[in-house]
DNA sequence: AATGAATGAGAATTCATTCAT
DNA sequence: AATGAATGAATTCTCATTCAT
């Protein structure tokens, strides 16, 4: 409404753009969590956002920048959610206990966001030229955990072990959830995170208490 | 003579056909591993077995039956190797331990196994009709494991933990090495085996040694 | 607002998509006539629209909904032709000739309509889900004759005789012609109507004048 | 086994290939009447005769062979059971009574000869080249009954009527008989026939009664 | 005389994409 | 900015036919 004043404004155009291609991938990511990636056509994305199927045409390049741009912004909330409370915390295995627990809660706030990540990890292959790299989704994260580990062990927290390793089945063990929780959905989130925590808080940590 | 007996006969397959159903097995968990699940068309799969795409529908009911026996294979095969590994042990931190490295011993030697059953996993749920039921293929694994660790509860030899969550834990730990190696093929499987190993028998035991 | 108001909105078909629509059954209809029912795939159909074969799956759901609107059209146009006709007529036996004579108009206009309709009632039963039921598209032709039968025994107009078998024998009577056109393009079908009338009004009245 | 006496016998391979042929074409027979002309496919006919499909193609040049022996299998059997019946009667009246009873009868006690010569005579076209054709299969017959009809005629028996009309009329009320009774298979054929007699006696002949 | 194996063409259907309006 | 229409490639599956044994 208001810009329609600003005649011939680049911003406007750039305001309604932004929006749609908000509600697409919010349609994108229920429909592939839902469907899994390869039922999730985009006749159905289109059908969800109540548009015709050219409109996603018209705001993506493709299927690839739409699923990209899936990845990319459930990479964004996840940070938002996480990263203030990791970074909330002092000691090392606090920060571990914190990303734990504010990733399963982020799973939890948002299990559909979860589910179309997998889904697309694994499904996206299904273009010939990799839409979404494994790597570049998820190693980043990995790496990102690997490190907070590796400072444990130089501030003496953490025993020895690899923080790859241990970053790796961390962020499975985390990762997992949504497809479990999708199947049980009763599933008592709070004890996941408990049970999660002490395990992974046991199999770090230096000393025996 | 020779058509009276036949009626009713449930004569087991011959030579030939097993030779090449055995044959379209590993080309389509090959093709799967490496395209990913929706890419492995029946006519990728036939191209390289270098045979017709017809022979595939004459040795196999469907798609579904050919992807139904890549999971029946890939079952077997894990088992026969892990199996005996595991009930050579007579300690649950034994067992549990046999478990973890003979499974990585699997997955280094078959990797395209692994990642098919990833692939397909994931994949399949995607068609309308599941062709092959996530429950069905890894569950049982999962249950399998948590009977394992409750039994070292039980004894007293594990610490008190949701032997389902550990199971699960565990499972998706050893499960996601596959598309690890896959990107990062020169990882040092040794000591992945012995990292895992050494961190879920911390993670598990009842009391520091 | 365009989008508002849409939703759960049954909006009537468009213009274009009406006119695509009665033009692929047009061509359903020839190639069904012309090449018997199962020779008449979509390709076919569509070559004939010189339209792509996806247009077709684009205006109908399936191979099955086109050939029930086919069944449709036909069933419609035979209707408009044939019931004013009958209707017209206040005798019994004045409404039994009608029913023949244009019934047997129709055809000679509309050749190929009855040809596929003949076709798709053989052609169909024949898919394993019969894609429309025989029963469903010509018992009621059956039993509205024979009805008519019966209310002009009723009358005291008609001698006592199996409505049904009576009917049937009428039907086929007709429905024969077709192919006997086909086969013989200068059959003369004023003289064939006169003569079909003629034997029917014999077999059924009651009295000879 | 007597053959192997015989060596290099002509006439031993013979007998075999004839019993062969004659199984062949009942099964061919069985399944066009149950499934359909395009549903019986050669797959289904061979297992139904517990022999492989290459067998088929042995004894018959191609579909096209086996069908045409189908309708000359089913055509020499009706003649055989209806002529007798025909020329043992003296008046044309005595005649059509027994054409149409003959033939009801053949019908009854060959349900899926006559079922199976429907769906050839609408499916057959199925082949590009019609492996039948219906004017080969079905005029003959017309013609027969024609040549009987006027006979009548002549004799001053039958009223004036178009022969050809009247000859495609009884043969169509015979011929619809098939489906009818698959149908609903407690059909009152005794009715049935008595009812076709009555009205084509009616239909037929001169001067009523 | 018969079989099992293999072929390749053709069927319906699905889908991302393009384009005129 | 959005839509409906159309395209063409790809997928699974079926089938008559061929051929070595």
């Amino acid at each position: 409404m208001e810009s329609e004043i600003i005649s011939g404004g680049q911003e406007s155009r750039s305001f309604i753009e932004t929006a749609r291609r908000a509600q697409l991938v919010e349609c994108a990511i229920d429909a592939i969590a839902e469907l899994g990636y390869s039922n999730a056509s985009m006749a159905e994305i289109a059908k969800r956002a109540r548009v015709s199927k050219g409109v996603i045409s018209y705001h993506f390049a493709g299927k690839r920048e739409l699923i990209e741009q899936v990845v990319n912004t459930v990479m964004e909330k996840a940070s938002a959610v996480m990263l203030p409370r990791i970074y909330a915390e002092h000691s090392a295995a606090g920060m571990l206990h914190a990303y734990i627990e504010s990733n399963l809660e982020f799973i939890a706030a948002h299990r559909n966001h979860i589910l179309a990540m997998m889904n697309i990890a694994v499904g996206a292959r299904v273009d010939r030229k990799p839409s979404v790299d494994l790597e570049l989704a998820f190693e980043p994260a990995v790496m990102a955990l690997a490190t907070m580990l590796r400072s444990g062990q130089e501030r003496g927290e953490f025993r020895e072990f690899s923080t790859t390793v241990m970053a790796v089945t961390i962020r499975n063990a985390i990762d997992s959830l949504a497809p479990l929780l999708s199947a049980n959905p009763k599933l008592d989130l709070k004890l996941y995170a408990k049970e999660l925590a002490t395990t992974f808080d046991i199999a770090t940590r230096k000393s025996p208490v």
